[in-house]
DNA sequence: TATGAATGAGATTTCATTCAT
DNA sequence: AATGAATGAAATCTCATTCAT
């Protein structure tokens, strides 16, 4: 699949001969289907967006799910789509980098990004409404999540092993809830465990 | 300066002819002072990895500096680094990328990254020594500060924008130390609905 | 139709592709009618060439018509075809271009040249057994008539215009008939200044 | 030289492979001098033009000459030039359908028609000046400056031949004087001869 | 008859690299 | 040391043509 190439030598470094000689055809019938180089490489791109946000609104739909199973959901999912098909993220890994060097691919990545935003803000959403986020930490709690799982994603890509994976995300569960790092009392804060 | 390009445009997009146009010379006065244009980005790596590496010497080479004095310290010089130059982070993110695509490019990278988790241990070190952290604890924390210095550095290239950069800085140290996020005893979870 | 097409794009620059949609067909079955894209050229050229010069003669065989009213009516039955379907003076001019460009669609274009020379032979032997036309003039009057054709033919084409095609025919009618420019008995010039 | 090639197989069908060898370089090297193959057409172009506007302006530029000298001037040194070099006309009356074809090329050859336009409009002015031209007759004597240079250059392209060409001229000469068609008096013209 | 997927040859273009000067 | 003209390999893309269905 164009994905795995895409995914491993970038948009540039993938030629159309790799993509051919992937699905068994010759560089020309590409351009039976696509049009251009771009087109098949924005086409894998919308492909995998829909199979990643198919599977986070199912997470975040449930109105049943509490903040806490919503967090835990999301990860779980990852990992599984992880397990499941390792250049999903490899794929969105690499294309965050490479639509940020052809103007032509940015849009489309902003609005993958724009869509993944939305998740996490239901996800705040759902914690301040449960009373475990205070309202005003907002944007800190916006800009830790992406970190986090901008951290989670380039270093599974870079593991490349589905149980490093799982268990890198445990440990970066863990510190979020202060159970790794040594934690002062900033303020008003009541001592956990 | 050749570090700009090929942060910006990655190690296959980036032309000898931009490289010689932003020295003044040249693309045949290259191969002067190069055998290739692999050898250019090379140079660069190694330059921007010592600049780096010298900075973070000198925070972790000071024998009186506590755990929490330490991860404050390197994340300071990091902030500062950013302000100063934005191509070295730009750069080696970009770079972490580009070695994964070219296996020459390779050897460098991961002779850097190695270094990289040599300060990560010793500030472990520091913390298990002054009794803060769990020595059973060790590798968990290890791949935590992984995943939050990937996080922050991609963050912060997303960004291209030092005062957002330490805010998220700051955000992403709130949620380390517990403060940010819910954290329950794990297991014992009151029933949602 | 394939005579706009060939017309606007010439024989190189106009695809299967174009000519299929246009008859509202695949490229595939234009391969049912045709042997080649150059029998599909061939047909369209063989088709205008029937249609004009069915058309021209209508004039040249009337024999009932002097010299100054066959010309005129050969202009007129120009003007008129050029009015009811502009593609057909288009396409011939497209043509003669195309022709001399690829050797095997030559020997069609110079037949039709060759009948259309026919016509004005007949022209001319209409206005030399009138008396109006020298008998040693022939070769001179052929060249001119050739002269005038073509620079008729190309100049509607650029122009585009009926209107402004019939104007531009009238006033090389008046230029033929010496009313436009000054004419001298050659030699006997008066100095000027 | 690429004006040959232009000329005759038109702006598409000449392959930069062809270009090339007639430099004899290779089709790299082409991009060193020019952008692409249309900046190496419309280097041609412009070359072209000037050579041809620069003789031009050497007949328009003399104050001295009536308008006869300066029709006839103007056809020898038409003549000259194709005597000197066949690719000037065969390039231009090439050029005039290959600009038609692609937008691209056709602001460069629209220029150059302006500037053409240009001369035949001070030729007329000094025929209006010398009182051999009617000022109502203007815009018909263009039309038929116009039918005739086209014509003629169509007609020497095809003929490709300097002294049928000349022959050609001179027959047409003759035909605008009134001297080869039967004329009928149009109102209130002096028989001349 | 007709489709449309597919081929394969060839076109334009890019670019790291070389080398005479 | 340095230039910049030139190469040659490879990349993207086009398109007339074929052929299984």
């Amino acid at each position: 699949m164009a994905r795995r190439e895409f995914a491993r030598s970038g948009y540039v470094g993938t030629t159309n001969r790799r993509i051919a000689e992937q699905a068994g055809i010759t560089t020309g019938a590409i351009y039976h289907y696509f049009t251009s180089k771009r087109d098949v490489y924005l086409a894998v791109f919308e492909e995998t967006d829909r199979i990643i946000l198919t599977r986070y609104q199912e997470v975040t739909s449930d109105a049943l799910l509490s903040f806490e199973e919503m967090v835990a959901q999301l990860l779980e999912v990852s990992s599984q789509m992880n397990s499941e098909d390792e250049t999903l993220a490899a794929f969105l890994a690499s294309a965050s980098v490479d639509a940020h060097r052809d103007p032509e691919l940015l849009p489309t990545y902003l609005e993958h990004d724009h869509k993944m935003m939305g998740f996490f803000s239901q996800l705040i959403d759902a914690g301040v409404e449960e009373g475990v986020i205070h309202d005003e930490s907002r944007a800190d709690i916006l800009d830790a999540i992406r970190v986090l799982t901008l951290g989670l994603t380039w270093y599974s890509v870079r593991l490349g092993d589905p149980v490093a994976h799982r268990r890198a995300t445990a440990a970066t569960i863990q510190a979020m809830r202060g159970n790794l790092f040594p934690s002062r009392p900033a303020g008003r804060r009541r001592a956990t465990r």
